[in-house]
DNA sequence: TATTTTTTTTAGATTTGTCTAAATTTATTT
DNA sequence: AAATAAATTTAGACAAATCTAAAAAAAATA
C-alpha cells in the first residue's frame, strides 16, 4: 500500500510517541506535529479507515502491527539518508534532520535497498539511533545513561536523546559525538553535574540535563 | 522563492517543450503532463501570477527569464540525481528516470551543492544530457546525429534523443551506451538503416529510427 | 465569407489536508 | 454529585490541484 507524505509523517510521530507512553492522545500528537487537535482527529479517522490504527473516540490511539511496519519503514529511510548525508556528503550531524525529513518520503524500495548496500549496511545512524532492517527488525545495543556510568569507567558514546539543533550544537562544542571515548571523573551531588574527560580534551563539567541525554556503552 | 512539486513539474515541461517550438500551446503541454487542458489553463494562471510566464489568453505561452532559471534548477537536480543513481548506486540507465523525478523536488540547495561535489562535478548525465551549473549555464558539446556521421569515421556516443524505457532497453541490447566507441560501416539507401560496428561486438544493422536518436562526437 | 472543427478557457464540482469555532465527552475540583 | 475545566470531536470553511461539461475564441474548410 502507498501513503501520502502527510500520512507517513503522522504515522512516524505516533510511532515515536507510543514508545514512551503506550497509548497516545490527540493533544500530544497535535503538539508533536505542530498542528491543531482538529486536524489530528481528521487524520486519525483516515488512518483508521486504512487499518493502521487502534483508535476509539475520546479514548486515545496506537498503531497496530501494520501501522508499526509502515512507521519502521519510514524511520529506516530517514536514518539511512541521514547516514548518507553525514558519511558521504560531509554534512554536520546537527544539519541533516530537515533534509532527511524530505528524503524519507521518496518511494522506491529498490533505491533504499541499493542505498543501504552502498553505505555498507550500517546499523546506527549518525546520532546513534538504530536503523531498522528490511523486515523492520531494530538492532539493539546495551547502553546506559552517562549519569549512571560509574566514575573512572571507560566508555564510548553511542547515542543522543534530545536531538534538537541546540543540543547537538552544544555537544559539538564539548567535542562529544557518536563513538567518542568518554570517562566520568567526578559526580557532583549538588546539581547532578558531571566532570568528564573526553579524548584529548581538557576535563570539563557538563550539566545533569546534558548528561541525561548522552548514552554510552562499555568498551570491550 | 519556493515552488510546489506540481509547479516545478509544469515549469520543467514547458522548458523542454519550448526548446523545439519557441511558443508552447495548451494542448501539447496537457499531453506532455498527461492531464486535461483545463488543468493546464489553471496552472498557467498561477504561474503567470508568480511572474514566471509570458502568457496571453488563447495565444500560447513561454517561460520568461525567471521561469527559465527555475526550470534549469530543476533539470540540474534531476540530472545530478540520475548521475548518482547510475554511478554510485549501480542502477541501469533506463531505470533511473522515475526515481530522479521524485528526488528533483527535494529543496535543499546545500544538498545539491554537496552532491555535485561528491559526484566530481559531472557535466553530463548518464543519458549524455548536459547538467546545468549553479548559475544555470548549460555545458555544450559539438555532436551530430549518427545518421549524419560519415562512413568509417571513428566517433563516440554522447547522448540519446528518445529516452523512453523501450529505446534505452533496445540500445542496451545493441551494447550502445554513453561513451561507446562506434563506426558506421555502411549506409543503406533503401530504408536509411545503418550497418555499424560497436567496440568488440560483431557488426550489426540498426534502423533509421534508432540511428536518428543516437548522437555522437568525433574522437580527438 | 459562412460554417465547421479545433483549441482554449470558464464554471462548477471533488479530494486532500488544513483551519476556526462550536459542541460534546471526559476528567477534575469543589 | 454538581459545577467547572480540559480534551476531543464535529461542523463548516478554505486553498491547492485536479476533473468534466459547457462556453468562447481561433483556425480550418467548404
Amino acid at each position: 500500500m502507498n501513503f501520502t507524505t502527510s500520512e507517513e509523517n503522522y504515522i512516524k510521530s505516533i510511532y515515536h510517541l507510543q514508545k514512551d507512553s503506550d497509548i497516545v492522545n490527540t493533544n500530544s500528537l497535535a503538539a508533536e506535529m505542530q498542528t491543531s487537535p482538529a486536524s489530528v482527529t481528521d487524520m486519525l479517522k483516515k488512518l483508521q479507515r486504512k487499518k493502521l490504527l487502534q483508535y476509539e473516540r475520546y479514548k486515545g490511539f496506537k498503531l497496530n502491527e501494520t501501522g508499526k511496519k509502515v512507521a519502521l519503514g519510514v524511520v529506516r529511510k530517514h536514518r539511512l539518508w541521514e547516514y548518507f548525508l553525514v558519511e558521504k556528503l560531509g554534512f554536520a550531524w546537527d544539519k541533516v534532520h530537515p533534509i532527511a525529513e524530505e528524503l524519507e518520503h521518496i518511494s522506491s524500495d529498490e533505491l533504499i535497498k541499493r542505498l543501504e548496500q552502498f553505505l555498507g549496511n550500517p546499523s546506527f545512524d549518525p546520532h546513534g539511533d538504530p536503523i531498522p532492517d528490511r523486515n523492520g527488525k531494530v538492532p539493539v545495543i546495551r547502553q546506559l545513561n552517562l549519569s549512571s556510568l560509574p566514575v573512572k569507567q571507560q566508555a564510548t558514546v553511542s547515542s543522543v536523546g534530545n536531538q534538537t539543533p541546540q543540543m547537538l550544537e552544544m555537544l559539538r562544542h564539548y567535542h562529544i559525538g557518536i563513538g567518542t571515548p568518554i570517562t566520568v571523573i567526578k559526580h557532583f551531588e549538588f546539581d547532578g553535574s558531571l566532570e568528564i574527560k573526553v579524548l584529548k580534551q581538557a576535563a570539563c563539567i557538563i550539566s545533569e540535563q546534558v548528561a541525561k541525554n548522552v548514552f554510552v556503552h562499555y568498551d570491550e
